[in-house]
RNA sequence: GCUCCCUUCGUCUAGCGGUUAGGACGCGGCCCUCUCAAGGCUGAAACACGAGUUCGAUUCUCGUAGGGAGCGCCA
C-alpha cells in the first residue's frame, strides 16, 4: 500500500509556525516514502472560517515549497457524504439523535464539576426513542462504555485507555454540518489516509475516532503524534511570542529552507547534524527518530541557520527576496550595482534579507547625516591632508575596482605613514555614514565613484567646519 | 478535578546497560583582521528526585515532583 499522508488545517486564521512543522513532517514522510500528500481545509466550522485564512494557509504552504498532489480538498464541499455516513450509524444504532440544549448541557457540567466529577455527556438520550418538538437534534456517537482502546503510537508508542472514560460526542451539529471528530474520519477513510501526522494535542481524540473508524468499518490509519512546540518561556506559541504566522518570517527577510531546516530539528534528529538540504530531509526522515517531548522555539538559532543559507545561497536565489526589502523601504535601485554584488559583499554580515537592506542602504542612497559618534571619532583635522590625498588618488582610478582601490589606499597610506586602518576607517565613515561596513574597498567599488567622491568632499567640508570651530 | 502525554547543558538535541555524557544555538576568551561580520581554536554549562532490576544505570520498571494536552453543537 502506498504511504498517503495529509495536513488538515483549519482556516480560522494565518498558518501557524508549529502547523507548519506539523505539514511538514507529513510532508517529509511522503515524500520519503514516494508516496501522496494531501492539503486538506478543514472548514466545517462556518462561523471562525474565512477566504484571507485559506489564502494565507496556501501562500505560506506555495512559499515553504511544501506541495500537495491531491487537493486542497474543502470539508464545506462534502456534506452531504458526512450526512450519509451519519445516517449509516444512526441506521445501526452506532449512533443516536440527542435533543439536549446548550443550556441543559451546560447545567450538567456545571453540577458534574461542583461534585468533584469529570465533565462528560450523561448519555441521557442514549435511549430516547420519542423526538422533542421543535428541537432540531445532533448526533451523538454511541461510545463503548465497557473495554479498553489501544493504539500503538509511531511516536509515543502504546497508549491506552479505557472506554469508560469517553463519553459520547457529537458528530453532527444540529444545523446538520459535521463536527472535527466526525469529518476528519470520514475523509481520512474516503481519502485512504495511511498515517495520520498531528499534534499531540490529538493524541487524546484519537481514542474517541479510532472507535468511529470502526463503526464505519474502516481499518483505521497509522498514527503519530508530534510534540508540540512551545514559545521561548515554555507556554504555548502565540501571538505574544513575537512571529508566528510564517508569511510574517517571510516579510522580515528570512528564507523558506531555513525556515524548513529549523523547524525539522524541532522533535527531530538525524545524529549530529544541523543543516540539511530538502533533499537529505526528504532522504534521512523518519518517525522512529522524532522526539516525544515538546519544543521550545528559538528565534536566535533559526536566525543563525537563516544566516548559514544566506552565506550558502546562490546569490542569484537571493535578489529577489532582498529587491522586496527594498522596495518596503522605498528604495530606488535603478541607480546601483547589481543586486548579485550586494548579496556577494553583505551575505557573510547579514542574518536576514531585511538586515541586508537596512545595512546597505547608504549603496544605494545618500545618507542624511554622518554617525555623530563615528565622526567626532575618525574625522578629525589629522586626516584632513591623507583624506584629500585619497580623493585624488580614487578620482584618477581606472578602471574603479576593489583591487585598484586596496593598492590606491594603501599608497596614500604609505606616503603619510599611516597604517592602512587609520585611513581606512575616517574612509569608511566618510563614504558610509558610518563606522560599520563590508571591507572598504568592495564597499567604494559597490557605490561608485561619483558617489564616494562627492561623499569625501562633503567629509573634507564636515572636517573644515570642525577645525573651524575649534579654532573660534 | 479526571484521563493521557512528556522530563539529558539556558535552548535544540546525540545517547538506545559499561562514554572523560558528544554536537549545535546562545554566552565568555583567544586567533585572524581596515570596521563589522564570517571563519578557526577554546572555556563555562545537563542526565529532575526517590526506590527497585542488574556485577553495573542517563539508558529498563515503579513511584514522586514539575511541565503539557484533552475533557465543546472549536479544530
Amino acid at each position: 500500500m502506498t504511504v498517503k499522508t495529509r495536513f488538515a488545517p483549519s482556516p480560522t486564521g494565518f498558518l501557524h509556525i508549529g502547523g507548519v512543522r506539523t505539514a511538514l513532517f507529513s510532508w517529509l514522510y511522503a515524500r520519503h516514502h514516494g508516496g501522496q500528500f494531501v492539503l486538506r481545509i478543514e472548514d466545517t466550522d462556518r462561523e471562525r472560517s474565512t477566504q484571507a485564512s485559506i489564502d494565507a494557509i496556501l501562500d505560506g504552504m506555495h512559499w515553504l515549497g511544501l506541495d500537495w498532489d491531491e487537493g486542497p480538498v474543502y470539508q464545506t464541499q462534502r456534506f452531504d457524504r458526512y450526512r450519509e455516513q451519519a445516517d449509516r450509524l444512526l441506521a445501526d444504532g452506532a449512533a443516536y439523535h440527542c435533543y439536549c440544549s446548550t443550556d441543559e448541557l451546560d447545567a450538567m457540567r456545571a453540577a458534574q464539576v461542583a461534585a468533584g466529577q469529570n465533565p462528560r455527556y450523561d448519555g441521557r438520550c442514549r435511549e430516547r426513542t420519542e423526538p422533542v418538538t421543535g428541537v432540531s437534534p445532533v448526533v451523538r456517537f454511541r461510545t463503548p462504555m465497557e473495554g479498553e482502546v489501544v493504539i500503538d503510537d509511531a511516536v509515543r508508542g502504546r497508549v491506552v485507555y479505557a472506554n469508560a472514560d469517553l463519553d459520547d460526542l457529537v458528530i453532527m451539529r444540529g444545523d446538520g454540518s459535521p463536527t472535527y471528530h466526525f469529518s476528519v474520519v470520514v475523509d481520512d477513510a474516503d481519502m485512504q489516509i495511511t498515517h495520520v501526522i498531528r499534534g499531540d494535542d490529538h493524541l487524546n481524540n484519537t481514542a474517541r475516532q479510532v472507535h468511529i473508524i470502526a463503526a464505519l468499518g474502516h481499518k483505521r490509519p497509522a498514527y503519530a503524534h508530534l510534540p508540540m512546540i512551545l514559545g521561548e518561556d515554555g507556554a504555548r506559541l502565540s501571538k505574544r511570542h513575537g512571529a508566528v504566522n510564517v508569511l510574517e518570517y517571510r516579510d522580515n527577510g528570512y528564507l523558506p529552507d531555513a525556515v524548513l531546516n529549523y523547524l525539522v530539528r524541532l522533535g527531530w534528529s538525524h545524529g549530529d547534524q544541523e543543516i540539511f538540504t530538502r533533499d537529505e530531509m526528504i532522504e534521512l526522515f523518519r518517525l522512529e527518530d522524532v522526539n516525544p517531548s515538546a519544543s521550545r522555539f528559538s528565534p536566535e538559532k533559526l536566525t543563525w541557520l537563516n544566516q548559514q543559507y544566506i552565506i550558502a545561497s546562490p546569490a542569484a536565489d537571493l535578489i529577489d527576496g532582498l529587491a522586496a526589502q527594498y522596495r518596503r523601504m522605498d528604495i530606488d535601485m535603478t541607480n546601483g550595482p547589481p543586486l548579485v554584488d550586494v548579496v556577494e559583499t553583505y551575505r557573510e554580515r547579514a542574518t536576514t534579507l531585511a538586515e541586508m537592506a537596512e545595512s546597505s542602504v547608504y549603496v544605494f542612497q545618500d545618507f542624511a547625516e554622518i554617525d555623530a559618534n563615528a565622526a567626532r571619532k575618525h574625522l578629525r583635522g589629522v586626516v584632513r591632508a591623507p583624506l584629500a590625498d585619497v580623493r585624488a588618488a580614487l578620482a584618477a582610478l581606472d578602471p574603479f575596482t576593489a583591487d585598484a582601490i586596496q593598492a590606491a589606499i594603501q599608497s596614500v597610506a604609505d606616503a603619510c605613514e599611516l597604517g592602512f586602518g587609520k585611513l581606512g576607517q575616517p574612509l569608511r565613515v566618510a563614504v558610509t555614514g558610518g563606522g560599520v561596513s563590508p571591507p572598504i574597498d568592495v564597499t567604494l567599488a559597490l557605490i561608485g565613484r561619483e558617489r564616494c567622491l562627492a561623499r569625501i568632499d562633503a567629509a573634507l567640508e564636515f572636517i573644515d567646519r570642525r577645525i573651524a570651530a575649534a579654532g573660534d
